[in-house]
DNA sequence: TCAAGGTGTTCAATCGATTTAGCAGACCTA
DNA sequence: TAGGTCTGCTAAATCGATTGAACACCTTGA
């Protein structure tokens, strides 16, 4: 336990506190090493290990760092994105406290106030899907704003590059020669910023490969594996040659759904439609079949960046701004290139 | 920030930081309402908040706690109990370090070592799967063990009720008729402990329902889709008469892989086959069609039962013991009667 | 008038570390 | 021998709160 206190180090060398004290933080004051080495061993031998609070008190620095999070129960991006600011702050000696608010905005002013209470040396303020936020009042200044930006005010952020990560996408099948390529967003009153973002990414692609963007290809369906399925009934019921050859779609459980309209009509993927999704849910992508190409979020890189930058240690960083960090994509077997037929009938159009 | 101290109240106020203090923690000392009322302005007007690493030191009482855990990026399940122990602390005005480990030994006793020397009140070592752990060295006596049991040493732990998890998905499947019940078990070299707990349970319910076990129906295969799938193809190519009609699955990756091999069979699900599944992953479950009906693993529950046992407020409770936390069924719509033909082939059997 | 008792408030110690200024004593030099 | 320098170490202040002891001041009763 934390029984053992520096004056009982002290005492077991036969020193003073203070000498402990130098000697256990390598101070760089005149102390022989013979000394040195009594004390620590003493130290070892009493088992003593500092008390961070008093140290913390006296210190002015913790060593803590707070992250305050809108939920991490209800989305499988938390835990990799607590993992990059639970690892980042390790690595340079902070412990971090964890709240989860639930968006609740009671709890959230609880907890910036329980926070700075704590003396925590940095905060963090991390929502689990990209968007804009208001900023709570009393957060502290050096707050840095993770997978979402602050609607106000002069603060780091980092978010995924959802246009890249449609370029991305869209790229691949591209690359892969389609041209009638379908963008399978999201519909909601109040899309998540990634919607658009990802769709600019999509036009910016069919703009750079010559393709005229089809508005009938740009379709909106619910954010689930019945929504992905319906809203791709719709688009194979498109005549013969305006059918896509190609789904990007918001998300992997979407894709999922594209999975089973296909096979409903006998349909193979990806020999007769190609799939590309977005999130890389390991349960969702990994588990279809064939393995869904898709699009990776970077949860743990912004939850490392996060915490880095709030701690200080990327000081070449420019200040105070919004990082966008990339969605590589991750090639799995739902992309191939488009059947003969279709590739013909383009070509016929062309 | 954490500018203001007290001493600026108590000249706000014109009292001593004494008074200050007295009136801010309701203390029993015969102060006037007047007086009170002036100090506890003051604190609102230049915004304090008491300096929680100072009182911590005072009172040799943080009201902060440790959680330790193996991983929190890997598992779904991660967030549901980290949610449950951070609303319980929460609740009684608690914060809570989180420090994930990656089961690194290293890292578990810098862990231990860091989280100590934060003098926290009360400390949580959680695993994601249900397992039994060596104690690390260094853990304090109070120490609750959540979501694995410790080897050796006299500690608190909570456990999810697998024996009885497994009873309540075979007995759906008896009470809607069925008499032939596969276990889809999981194959690896050191089974969790929930594999065998299962197991019990699916044979108490044959038992008390009078079905004779098959050995047959007992099958292993690796835990993901691919592996359930495989497996219940071999349950499938059994003669008709010894054939499922059911089955009870280690967990719901499985029993997605238990869907595609009946539909390949054109097999409808639950028509033709019922199954039952295991964890409740809103991922699977719920995006499989028909919906699948699982065994739900109390992770929120856990979690906030070790939080209280760890905080002292359930006296209650038994010291020192397991709490073995019921996994409640999920019913969705993966199970029905079995085929008359099996019903009938059953029937002749007897 | 004075002791006793009550009321309202403050003094000062305390928690366990860090750190600066400074003190002995050894050694050196003129 | 006195003064200066260097070495090795420590005394004491400090961080910001809490709290038991104690101190003024007022009232009351004999």
């Amino acid at each position: 336990m934390g029984r053992v206190r520096i004056s009982d180090v002290a005492a077991a060398a036969g020193v003073s506190t203070s000498t402990v004290s130098l000697v256990l933080n390598d101070r760089d004051v005149r102390i022989p090493h013979e000394t040195r080495e009594r004390v620590r061993r003493a130290a070892a031998e009493v088992g003593y290990s500092p008390n961070t609070v008093a140290r913390g008190l006296r210190m002015q620095r913790t060593r803590t760092i707070g992250l305050i999070s809108d939920t991490i129960a209800t989305t499988p991006f938390a835990g990799r994105m607590l993992a990059g600011a639970q690892d980042a702050a390790r690595e340079h000696g902070y412990l971090v406290f964890l709240v989860d608010t639930e968006s609740d905005p009671q709890v959230e002013q609880d907890a910036i106030r329980a926070l700075t209470g704590q003396q925590v040396d940095a905060m963090i303020y991390a929502a689990m899907w990209h968007r804009v936020v208001d900023v709570p009042k009393g957060l502290p200044a050096g707050t840095v704003f993770l997978d979402c930006r602050p609607a106000t005010g002069d603060f780091s952020a980092v978010v995924p590059d959802d246009r890249e990560g449609g370029v991305s996408a869209v790229r691949e099948l591209v690359a892969a020669g389609h041209r009638r390529i379908a963008y399978l967003d999201v519909d909601e009153p109040e899309p998540p910023v990634a919607s658009a973002l990802r769709h600019e990414g999509y036009l910016a692609v069919l703009a750079e490969a010559g393709i005229e963007p089809d508005p009938a290809l740009h379709v909106r369906g619910e954010t689930s594996a019945a929504g992905g399925r319906q809203t791709t009934e719709r688009l194979l019921d498109l005549p013969a040659d305006r059918r896509p050859t190609a789904i990007f779609c918001f998300n992997d459980r979407m894709a999922a759904g594209v999975y089973v309209a296909a096979h409903r009509r006998g349909l193979e993927i990806p020999r007769d439609l190609s799939v590309v999704g977005y999130d890389d849910q390991q349960l969702v992508a990994g588990e279809l079949d064939p393995p869904l190409t898709t699009i990776a979020l970077p949860h743990y890189e912004m939850g490392r960046w996060a915490t880095e930058v709030a701690l200080g240690v990327r000081a070449h960083e420019a200040p105070r701004s919004t990082r966008l960090m990339p969605c590589p994509i991750v090639r799995r077997d739902s992309v191939s290139s488009p059947p003969a037929a279709a590739t013909n009938s383009s070509r016929r159009r062309a």
